[in-house]
DNA sequence: CAGGGGGTTAGACAAAGTCTAGTTCCCATT
DNA sequence: AATGGGAACTAGACTTTGTCTAACCCCCTG
């Protein structure tokens, strides 16, 4: 299930500075890394592969660090939560709204382009209420002829 | 984030033995009872309630076997496997195609007609591939004028 | 009656994430 | 320069959800 380091790429520090101000988090060193780290492209994380990933690297950051700050970034909306296998939790590094297709094979979680999915309106819906997010996953796999 | 029995319903033993012979499942005790709770009426619980709920009627039921015939189920395409909150997997026993809407407030899962979502065609996907499911999640909550 | 296999069980185990207490660092005030 | 306070960080204990294992039970067949 674990891949290699498959080109890694950090954002400039500056740019993650950027970021964390435009969003109102105060840039301590660990959240620069982290940022620096999963914003070097578009991907999709877990909080494991990104802990492993900066344990090796020269900063240094605990597990709980690791999950406050995506927590934080989650509520702040610097990223996006994505939740498919109910054991892992992937954190989606690209700010432009679109869906997700899964490997169930591969455990590899790929962007689709929101064009291709349309949602009606949706009444009913108190006024004290609003839509947070709509996430969609299509789930793919071998195909198993039954 | 409990709630209480809310009117529980079970499932006449016969149809629940129907629904486990069309699917090619053998009819144990268990499995029966299990069923006759989750399909009692369309309704999307987590393991967890599942073992709740029977240990404290009659049946006696042990969580490696809640957690077993689940996951049977799951296969066999008897009931859906939902998951939202990435800590807790709900087992949604409407089997017409739906998506759902998710109260984050309350943690609450509703149906959602599929019609007021459109999938188009998914290019690209190789023909040695299938897809085995699309998962719509429309996660609303109160709203936060920020 | 012996053997075998599927199903069930209790409890040990594993993985992911949260919590807590203590520490460090920064900054403002004196 | 010293002091005090608050935010952030850390290690490690803990919790929760689900899986695994070994023993057992029951039924069926020979």
């Amino acid at each position: 299930m674990s891949r290699g380091p498959e080109n890694l790429r950090l954002l400039p520090r500056e740019q993650a500075l950027e970021m964390l101000e435009q969003h109102g988090i105060a840039p301590t060193e660990q959240r620069t890394e982290i940022a620096r780290l999963l914003f070097g492209r578009h991907q999709h994380l877990s909080a494991e592969q990104i802990l492993a990933q900066l344990s090796t690297s020269s900063a240094r950051v605990s597990k709980a660090t690791v999950y406050n700050t995506l927590n934080l970034f989650a509520e702040t909306g610097l990223v996006r939560e994505v939740v498919i296998d109910s054991t892992k939790r992937f954190y989606d590094s690209n700010p432009d709204p679109h869906h997700h297709l899964f490997h169930t094979d591969t455990g590899r979680l790929e962007d689709v382009a929101p064009a291709r999915v349309q949602i009606g309106e949706l009444p009913g819906l108190p006024a004290s209420m609003e839509v947070l997010g709509v996430d969609v996953v299509i789930r793919v796999g071998p195909r198993r002829d039954s």
